[in-house]
RNA sequence: GCUCUCGUAGUUCAAUGGAUAGAACAGAAGGUUUCUAACCUUCUAAUGUAGGUUCGAUUCCUACCGGGAGCACCA
C-alpha cells in the first residue's frame, strides 16, 4: 500500500515537472486525520519556490486526475501543507480478509531471511538467586529473539554462567557454616533459596569481615579449593549446589517461555580468552600507528584501548585482561566467549548480547580487542544494553516481605490473580496454568512496554497491576475476544470479510500496521513498539467490543464483525508471542 | 575530574524533524436485564534552563542545571 501511494505521488509530481529523490510517508498521530500522510509539499516548496499549501493543492488536483486507485477513498490537503490520504472500507475489508487468512503468518517479513543469529541473555550465576535483573534481560532476550525469528533469522538462545569464583566460594562458606541450609529435600525452588541465603551469609561474612580476616580468609581458601577441586567435601557440595541451582533456573525458563540452545561456562572460556591473550602479548598488528593489543602493565596484561580512540566514537579505556597474580579477568573470558560463539557457528551472521548498561564501556573494549584480532566479526557484534530496575524507596521486599527475587515475584503475580480469579469456573489445574501466565505477562509488559536504554522504576504493585497499561489487559481483551467467537460458533455466523457495513471501525485502521510495527522492533531490537501498538489495538477492540453487540444474527455486518474479532486475535496472540508472553483463551 | 546515559501531566511511560505532544495510574463525573466490568464513555493536567540549525525541534548541535551508571588487576 505504501508503495502504491509513494508511486502515485511520484506520477503526479512527474506531471508537474518536479523530480524528488524519497517520499517520506507517513501514518499521521491522529487516525481522524487520514491513514497515511506525505510531508512532500513542504519538503519541496523552498526548491520549487512556492507556496507549500498551494503546492499541496497542485499536487491533490493531479493525483485526483490520476484517477483515484480503489483503495484510496479520497486526498486532501491539511494543516500547513499536508496531504493526507484516506483509505477505502474496501481496503480495510481487504486487510481484514488477508489477516484472516493468513492467521499468525501475519506480520512476517524477510529482511533477516536466514540469517544465523545467536543472542545471549539471561545470565544468571549459579549458586547465586535469580534476581529482578535477570528477569529484566531476559524478557528483552526472548522478545527480541522472537522479533528476528519473525524476520525471517535462524536463531539461536546462547546462556553464559559463572560457574567458577568467590561468589561461589561465598555461597559454599554460607553453606558449610550452616548445614541446614544443604537439605537436599524439596523442590529444586527451595533449595536454590537456600544456597541463596547461604550466599548472603557469606557475602556479609566476606564483607563485613572485621574480627581478623577470618571468614575473608577462610573463603579465599573455599576459591582455591574449587578451583582446584581439591577437597572432597567442597566439590561434593559444588556438584550438588551447581546442579540444583542451574534446574531451578531451567524451572524458571519453563514459565517464563525461554528455551536455550547453548549454554556457556566461565570456567571454559577463561584457558580460550587466556590463551588468545598470552599468543597476542605484545604483538605488533597491522596498522598504521604499528600498535599493540596486549601488553605487560605492572605485571599484569592489559588492553590500552584509548590509543584506538576516534573522534566521534565513544572513548575507550584501558582494561586488565590478565592480572598480575596470572589470572584472566572478565573482560579475557568475555573474549574467548566470543570467539569461541563464532566457532561453534561458523556461519554466524550477527552475534547479539543483552546485558544491563553498567557493562557497556568494558563490553566496547573488548569489542575493540576482538575486532582487532579478527576484523571480519566487527560488524558482526551487536551489544544491546538495558538500564537498572530501580526500586522506589520504601517500598523493597515481596509480599512475604523477603528480598525481591525473580522469582519471589512471579510468585507473588501469581498469587494476586489468583485472588481475582474466584468467580470463574476452572479446574485447580486451568486456574493455575492462567495465573502463572497472566503473572508473567504482568511482569514481562511493565518491562517491555518502554524503550530498553533506561532504568526501569520497579513498582512491585504497579508491575502486577491488572488495570490499563498492563499485559493482563492484553490477555483480557484476547480472552474476551475468543469468547464471542465462541458464541458465534454456536449461533453458527461465520466470519465473512466481505459483507462490510458502511463504517470503519478504529481496530481495522490499526490491525493492518502490524507488519510495519514488527520490521520497526527488528531493524531498532525493540519491542517496545510491539507493546505499545498493542495496547492500542486493544483499547480500540475493547471499544468497538463496548459499542457493538459483535454476534446477532439479524445484523447483516455480524460475519463481518466476527471476521473483524477473529483478525484481532491472531493480531493479538502474534504480537503476544512476540513480547514473550502467553495467551490463554479464557481467564 | 573524564566518559556514557537520561530529564515530557502529581506519578510511571510513549511520540521514524511535522499538524491540536499520546496513554495508563491517581483525581472528578457517568455506564452492567445483551458476547468476560481485569471493561467502556467524558473531563482536569506536561516537553529542566539558555542559545543555535530548520519552513517547522520533545527529537539535531552547544553550554548550563539535575538524576543514574562506568572509569586497572571484581564480575
Amino acid at each position: 500500500m505504501q508503495e502504491e501511494i509513494k508511486n502515485l505521488i511520484r506520477e503526479a509530481l512527474k506531471n508537474l515537472s518536479i523530480e524528488v529523490e524519497d517520499i517520506t510517508l507517513e501514518h499521521p498521530a491522529d487516525l481522524a486525520r487520514g491513514d497515511y500522510s506525505t510531508n512532500i509539499a513542504m519538503a519541496i516548496a523552498k526548491n520549487v519556490k512556492e507556496n507549500p499549501k498551494k503546492l499541496a493543492e497542485k499536487i491533490v488536483a493531479e493525483i485526483s486526475r490520476l484517477n483515484l486507485e480503489k483503495n484510496i477513498e479520497k486526498v486532501e490537503v491539511a494543516g500547513v501543507g499536508f496531504i493526507n490520504f484516506y483509505l477505502s472500507r474496501k481496503f480495510f475489508s481487504k486487510s481484514v480478509e488477508e489477516i484472516v487468512n493468513k492467521v499468525e503468518s501475519f506480520g512476517k517479513n524477510d529482511v533477516l531471511a536466514d540469517k544465523k543469529i545467536m543472542i545471549e541473555y539471561t545470565d544468571p550465576n549459579p549458586f547465586k538467586p535469580f534476581h529482578i535483573g535477570h528477569l529484566m534481560t531476559n524478557a528483552i532476550g526472548e522478545s527480541i529473539a522472537r522479533i528476528l525469528e519473525h524476520s525471517g533469522a535462524v536463531v539461536s538462545r546462547a546462556n553464559y554462567q559463572g560457574d567458577v569464583g568467590l561468589h561461589i566460594a561465598r555461597a559454599i562458606y554460607g553453606l558449610l557454616q550452616n548445614e541446614k541450609l544443604q537439605d537436599k529435600k524439596g523442590s529444586n525452588a527451595f533449595q536454590a533459596a537456600n544456597i541463596g541465603r547461604a550466599y548472603a551469609l557469606g557475602s556479609g561474612a566476606y564483607e563485613n569481615d572485621v574480627g581478623g580476616f577470618l571468614a575473608k580468609k577462610e573463603i579465599d581458601e573455599i576459591n582455591k579449593k574449587i578451583y582446584h577441586k581439591s577437597d572432597k567435601k567442597i566439590n561434593e557440595i559444588y556438584d550438588w549446589g551447581f546442579k540444583v541451582t542451574m534446574q531451578a533456573f531451567e524451572d524458571l525458563y519453563k514459565i517464563l517461555g525461554t528455551k536455550f540452545d547453548f549454554y556457556f561456562l566461565e570456567s571454559q572460556m577463561a584457558p580460550i580468552g587466556e590463551r588468545i591473550v598470552r599468543d597476542n602479548l605484545d604483538k605488533i598488528i597491522d596498522s598504521p600507528h604499528s600498535k599493540m593489543i596486549f601488553e605487560k602493565s605492572d605485571d599484569a596484561i592489559v588492553f590500552k584501548a584509548e590509543k584506538y580512540n576516534k573522534e566521534g566514537q565513544p572513548k575507550l579505556h584501558t582494561r586488565v585482561f590478565i592480572t598480575s597474580q596470572g589470572l584472566p579477568t572478565y573482560e579475557t573470558k568475555e573474549l574467548g566467549l566470543t570467539f569461541e560463539k563464532f566457532k561453534t557457528n561458523p556461519e554466524m551472521n550477527l552475534s547479539i548480547i543483552v546485558t544491563a548498561s553498567e557493562q557497556m564501556d568494558y563490553m566496547r573494549v573488548v569489542a575493540k580487542a576482538v575486532s582487532l584480532l579478527h576484523p571480519d566479526f566487527e560488524s558482526k557484534m551487536k551489544h544491546i544494553t538495558h538500564g537498572m530496575m530501580r526500586l522506589p524507596s520504601g517500598k523493597m521486599g515481596s509480599r512475604k516481605g523477603n528480598a525481591i527475587t525473580g522469582e519471589s515475584l512471579l510468585n507473588d503475580a501469581r498469587d494476586f490473580i489468583l485472588e481475582k480469579m474466584t468467580d470463574r469456573d476452572f479446574s485447580n489445574e486451568e486456574r493455575e496454568k492462567i495465573a502463572s501466565d497472566v503473572g508473567v505477562a504482568a511482569v514481562k509488559y511493565s518491562i517491555l512496554k518502554q524503550a530498553t536504554g533506561g532504568d526501569i522504576v520497579y513498582d512491585f504493585e504497579k508491575s502486577i497491576s491488572l488495570d490499563g497499561d498492563s499485559g493482563p489487559y492484553l490477555q483480557y481483551s484476547f480472552a474476551r475476544a475468543n469468547s464471542v467467537l465462541e458464541k458465534a460458533k454456536i449461533a453458527e455466523i461465520l466470519p465473512d470479510p466481505h459483507v462490510f457495513p458502511p463504517e470503519i471501525f478504529e481496530v481495522e485502521k490499526l490491525l493492518y500496521k502490524f507488519p510495519e510495527i514488527v520490521l520497526r522492533s527488528a531493524k531498532e531490537y525493540e519491542p517496545h513498539y510491539i507493546a505499545n501498538y498493542l495496547i492500542e489495538v486493544a483499547r480500540a477492540f475493547n471499544s468497538f467490543y463496548g459499542n457493538n453487540l459483535i454476534v446477532k444474527k439479524e445484523d447483516k455486518a455480524s460475519s463481518y464483525k466476527v471476521a473483524l474479532t477473529y483478525a484481532f486475535t491472531f493480531v493479538m496472540k502474534t504480537g503476544l508471542h512476540l513480547l514473550g508472553i502467553e495467551t490463554p483463551e479464557k481467564m
